[in-house]
DNA sequence: TTATTTGTTCGCACGAATTGCTAATTAGAA
DNA sequence: TTCTAATTAGCAATTCGTGCGAACAAATAA
């Protein structure tokens, strides 16, 4: 995480302005590990800084975006969230709660995929899903619905 | 994919009619390979059926997945992408164009996340992201901004 | 210090995607 | 054919953002 010289440094670099409300997002943005939304940000931000728009707060994250300090994750559900984690890594997703959580990753380079030979590759996005250990001991034994999962994800993960 | 009369067991084992409508949503799907919004099948199946209505696409579409015969795909961008493939693959996206294209994926059982020891792991979705060749051939040679793309998802592929 | 320029914030209107509601219609069992 | 639960259509409402312009603030020039 930046400091909040490298962080005015950043900004500055960028043509811009280190506002009392940017330092409060990027803050806030890093002591939050939840991967929170636009809206869960700005509620916590209107605490401690009422007055501040949602406008203020949806800009500042694209400007972040941009800047490349943050990272969206877009693993649908509604609401864009954000992730201040530059680090390589990729996510976890409880499918019960809806809660995303940061996992590293080996074993990406023994990855082939195949029929895609006319796209030059640069990235690849690694996304689990599951259900968390407190989604897990609440659930009832009769799971009314254990319905498949989009079976084209489905893979099986040698323990 | 289903045959009609497959589709029609599957609907009323589910308690619901086989409405020409459900039967020429089902059809589109399967002829398009381009992994197609709503949107797209509704002008598609207006094409077909003067006067079906985009709420009634929607409404069968949500009614496919719920059943497992659809799968939903939400890269970002937007709209919701739909694709009646339900065999084991991923999805390659082309930065520029934004086609989704479906790929096999060897080398999953290889993956080992960590940092989600205490989620019970059920599947496992793969992205890559890069540029498809009709792209590659249109594009400049000054690339205005190779702006880095999210690092966070960023991985050597090993050749 | 004052004037000027440049960048920001904020609120509101707008837009896209999708869901909620319900009266009118229809598929399919009896 | 009859009957009824399921379905459709379509418009309202919602959710998640973005575009725009006026009021503000900060840095710069005079």
């Amino acid at each position: 995480m930046l400091s909040p010289t490298d962080l005015a440094a950043k900004y500055r670099s960028n043509g811009r302005k280190l506002t009392p409300q940017r330092k409060l997002i990027f803050q806030l943005l890093h002591e939050n590990e939840m991967h929170p939304t636009a809206e869960l940000l700005f509620a916590e931000a209107s605490a401690q800084m009422p007055g501040i728009s949602l406008r203020t707060v949806y800009q500042t994250l694209s400007e972040l975006v941009e800047m490349g300090e943050l990272q969206m994750i877009d693993i649908g559900g509604g609401a864009t969230r954000f992730d201040p984690n530059l680090g390589d890594h990729h996510h976890v997703v409880c499918v019960d709660c809806g809660q995303i959580r940061d996992v590293h990753v080996s074993g990406l380079s023994a990855l082939r995929p195949s029929g895609a030979e006319d796209f030059v590759i640069s990235e690849v996005g690694v996304v689990f899903q599951g259900v968390c250990s407190s989604c897990e001991k609440s659930r009832v034994k009769t799971v009314k619905s254990s319905r498949a999962k989009s079976p084209a994800l489905q893979v099986k993960l040698s323990k």
